[in-house]
DNA sequence: CGCAGTGTTGACCGATCTCAATCCCGGTGG
DNA sequence: CCACCGGGATTGAGATCGGTCAACACTGCG
């Protein structure tokens, strides 16, 4: 479900050019990297950096898929609804992800900034040929697809057969991974409880509950707000089995 | 969650290459529609045809991706298990579909037969390599596993956030639309009910519940076994809603 | 200090699961 | 032609997990 760590920093909601790529925080990371000097500066033109505040909302599921782009810093999700509004969260975007959906079609998501976040976009029909031209762009795109791919239907398993417990701890378990680094260590859960449970495919009242049993068996420690450090990371584990 | 419609003939288990590419059944639609002669013929020398029969399983989740390929007639099913034996069937593959896991990594599910069938495969090492020399390859792949992801997420919503009545109704609905064509015609699930839980999330009691359901509303037929015909498709919509 | 938004807790309800009995269809053998 | 058999499918009863509704607590901020 999640792909890389990362930071977020202020941000604003001016687009600017003035950076070129070889300053570029994710340079090494995002699909850029498997071009060379004359193509990247060609990539470059097509590009512009876009700064977007927590909250605001990129791409909307079933428009046309107007954008895509790279995470330069900050994170997004990626969610899709029932006509009457309940809603899925299907990924969470890192820095240096890929966002939006090249090679035609319609958006099949609604993209949405988690944290104030900055990322480098294009049209979508110019990035389209812009890959056509480049094959390098497609076979980096292409494993990272795959690999995203095997993430969705990971976490199919977690929605269609674990319990309301194995994908809460879950959860923590890939977080605490992701974000957090050493055992003991508090971090900054990028989700809010209701986010946590449209991703999880549970109330938010359920994730909540799982949390403090968690929390009273010792395994994890809230300090209070989104704030979370893991105690006992082979209990965390076993408690979501999978 | 499917792609293509596709039939199902005897088969038997025996490999061979006897016949050339330009006979093949899915020769337009199978991502080998992207090369010209020379490279076709190298691939083909790279691969064997291999029919299988229904409930074999061809490669197992978390064992070395030793093989990839193309369906040519019949149908599969890709499934993840927890280590307690809950599973989840995360994609059904039919004709031209391509199956396997490309570039490195683990086969991260399990693939096994649901019809007799046969496919065209190739050690995934020889495949890669030739891959690389052919971003044709890459480029009908990448388009390939960008669909698939879609599908995989808009499975992820009905996993995460439909009823049991919501989840078989959509299936029905798509299995109806993939292998029925005209409304009221009969067609033949390729899925046993405990095989529809396990692509729905679902206990199988819950699904057949759910079907006698619709059947007492008049909205399908079940003439028995896995014959099904839908009575009103407008009806079988709106009770799949999404 | 109070307000607003978020998170927690409790009580209750209902959808879905589990367990178990029965049914039905297709195939087999007498 | 029919009785029997086996496996999948259906049906029923009861248990349970998670959802819903509602009250309350906490946190951060003006």
């Amino acid at each position: 479900m999640f792909e890389t760590a990362g930071t977020t920093r202020d941000a604003d909601e001016t687009a600017d050019s003035t950076h070129g790529c070889e300053s570029c925080g994710v340079r090494a990371r995002a699909i850029c990297c498997s071009l060379d000097g004359a193509a990247l500066a060609e990539l470059h033109r097509l590009g512009r950096r876009v700064h977007v505040r927590r909250g605001q909302t990129l791409l909307w599921e079933s428009d046309e898929s107007v954008l895509v782009g790279n995470v330069l810093e900050g994170m997004f999700k990626l969610s899709t609804m029932t006509s009457d509004g309940r809603e899925q969260i299907v990924g969470i975007v890192f820095p240096s992800d890929f966002i939006g959906r090249p090679f035609g079609r319609d958006s099949q998501q609604t993209v949405t900034a988690l944290t104030d976040a900055s990322i480098c976009v294009f049209r979508r029909g110019a990035f389209d040929g812009f890959a056509e031209e480049h094959p390098g762009i497609q076979q980096a795109l292409l494993r990272r697809t795959l690999d995203e791919l095997d993430r969705a239907r990971r976490w199919m398993l977690l929605l269609g057969r674990m319990t309301a417990t194995e994908r809460v701890a879950s959860l923590l378990v890939e977080m605490a991974d992701r974000l957090g680094g050493a055992s003991g260590r508090e971090i900054m859960l990028p989700l809010s409880r209701q986010q946590m449970g449209d991703l999880l495919g549970l109330a938010i009242e359920t994730v909540s509950r799982a949390m403090t049993r968690f929390k009273d068996a010792g395994v994890i420690a809230l300090p209070g707000g989104r704030r979370l450090a893991v105690r006992d990371r082979a209990g965390l584990r076993r408690l979501a089995s999978a």
